[in-house]
DNA sequence: CTCGGGCCTTCACAGAGGCGAAACAGGCGG
DNA sequence: CCGCCTGTTTCGCCTCTGTGAAGGCCCGAG
């Protein structure tokens, strides 16, 4: 993503709604004001007169810090079973697409194998073994895109970055 | 946490061991030396000659920030076993999962192996040296996480960062 | 100081059960 | 006819748990 350059203060305003749309952002600050401060890992701030490597070299970092938060983002799955990830797509078919719904829904934590079941079989579960094998098949359609489900034994599935 | 000053280039091996050692840092650049630059949260840089007030606010932010990543370490643990610490996690089966809950309501204090003996086996205990095995067990799993469980000789157990 | 004995730590082993994955078969639509 | 989706079977590994046994460390008795 763009890192955006912020006069300030004159341009507070616009400081606030980058702020709140989680955009990266370097505040540029004129000699002898004090600078905007937070902890926030998308901003960064430098003090005017600067040299344009200075600007670049601390644009670059917003850039890739901006690049680690994307990476991190929660998958889409939309209505048709298309699931995008990491700038990919794969198509689910429909027993792996319901399973989604409920691995995205429990993102990073644990989805049981009973929720699972029952997302995924609202009819009755057909044998004992499909599930596992749902999730196997699921592994394989999910690792291009560099999603992990991880096992916990005796709980269920949990969905994360590769 | 402390935020340490550092020279550059001139302190470059300290600061690859502040790096490793996760310690916040600010590093002092010379007029004309190009910084160098990290996605590192806990890194910042500042171009001499620079006022006081600059150099404590960017500290400022850094501790903050140090905060935060000190907050993440404390552990949590969730009714399906899954134990998160410092942005990692591990499953805990049944047993240690319930030996965890006692460390955890302990934390950074003494939980008696008989108050860990009655929460890990309600039924009764197995056998007499069970408990033993299941922290050494736990501690392996543990590690990575970056917690500790310490021996209070005749006491009982404690967990606390590593 | 030395010895003996708690108290812990750690390893090795084995039974039970959960889970992984390949292979096979049927169904369905292009 | 072919390929994809789905369910079933089956084999085998790996995890979890408890048990036994071999030390290591510390402290008090002698």
């Amino acid at each position: 993503m763009k890192v955006e350059l912020v006069q300030w203060p004159s341009e507070e305003q616009r400081l606030t709604q980058l702020r709140r749309d989680e955009v990266p952002r370097l505040v540029l600050v004129p000699e002898g004001m004090s600078p905007p401060l937070t902890p926030d890992v998308l901003e960064d701030w430098i003090r005017l007169p600067a040299t344009e490597d200075d600007v670049r070299s601390r644009m670059g970092v917003l850039t890739d810090r901006a690049a680690g938060v994307e990476e991190a983002r929660v998958p889409e799955l939309d209505e048709n079973g298309l699931l995008r990830a990491g700038g990919r797509w794969v198509s689910l078919p429909p027993v792996e697409h319901r399973l989604m719904i409920v691995l995205l829904d429990r993102y990073r934590a644990v989805a049981s194998r009973d929720a699972l079941a029952r997302a995924g079989w609202p009819g009755g579960i057909p044998g004992r073994n499909v599930l596992d094998v749902h999730i196997v098949r699921l592994r394989r359609r999910l690792a291009p895109l560099g999603l992990a489900i991880r096992t916990v034994r005796s709980r269920g599935y949990l969905l994360e970055l590769g």
